[in-house]
DNA sequence: TCTTTAATATGACAAATATCATATAATTCC
DNA sequence: GGAATTATATGATATTTGTCATATTAAAGA
């Protein structure tokens, strides 16, 4: 449903929104341990998603990643379309070619409804949003 | 959530329930076509599936694959069980080593009671309860 | 302008998953 | 009992996904 490489890049992302600003850049060498995810491979996701303007950086000294207010307001969504493309949240859980109400496999009506809202609020909460009830101890990241 | 294997032998489950009885077999060669399921591979997933006693079996001429009365009966979730293991279902969004309330990654609200209702539906449908669905022109099966 | 620092780009490598192939064992029918 | 048939067992190959390594480019500061 949701790849690792789009786990990993949730976990990195939020972790900049509790961490990283404008004024305080932070290198992936400081972020892949306490999100337990392996560096280069981190490096990699935080690089697609700087291409794609989900997050920012800077190269150089007193560079690396940081997350811009703009960023912030961003959709959790917007993530794991950028790192697993569209299709695959949307998909059939059978693989079916067109996941429709015209022709639902068999699993679709068990499935549906929670995937619509599972989605619903992957578009709703932004990472600002999320990285507040970290803040708030409401959830956890690490590990 | 739910590897392609096990969509695979929920399929090949299906299509024998609709299909198949005690007097009835049929050999994956029959069912692999229709489903649309490499027939090596769906092979391997029912050998598994009836060694675990979910579906039945018989080998040499008039042999092949089938469901009883009480391998209908059985839920879903069965299958998945039997082929991703028990652990699959219920792990993380996030890969966090134990997935509750009290200690929940940054998804957990988000995509927990979406997740539970899908597990209970897996759980409450029988094999012949997707099978009659199928049967009603409710569901489509095959592609 | 030169050195250092950090992201970027590219591609090699490893592990997991999915797919295919072959030999063996059990059942039926003659 | 022997030939044909079909599941079973086992393992090889291919593809995808995840991981690692290296060289390049841009920014900062002296
Ligand atoms: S058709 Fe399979 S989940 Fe919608
Ligand atoms: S802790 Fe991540 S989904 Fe429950």
């Amino acid at each position: 449903m949701i790849s690792t490489s789009s786990k990993y890049a949730i976990k990195g992302v939020l972790f900049l929104a509790m961490h990283s600003s404008e004024a305080k850049k932070i290198m992936v060498k400081d972020i892949c341990t306490p999100i337990n995810v392996p560096q280069a491979y981190l490096a990699k996701l935080l690089q697609e998603l700087s291409r794609q303007k989900i997050i920012s950086s800077t190269r150089g000294p007193k560079g690396g990643f940081y997350l811009s207010d703009e960023n912030r307001s961003q959709p959790l969504i917007k993530i794991v379309h950028a790192i697993d493309g569209q299709r695959r949240m949307n998909a059939c859980v059978l693989s079916l070619k067109t996941c429709d109400e015209n022709r639902p496999c068999p699993l679709h009506k068990l499935v549906s409804p929670a995937k619509k809202q599972f989605i619903k609020s992957l578009k709703e909460k932004t990472i600002e949003n999320l990285a507040n009830n970290i803040a708030n101890g409401i959830s956890f990241l690490p590990l």
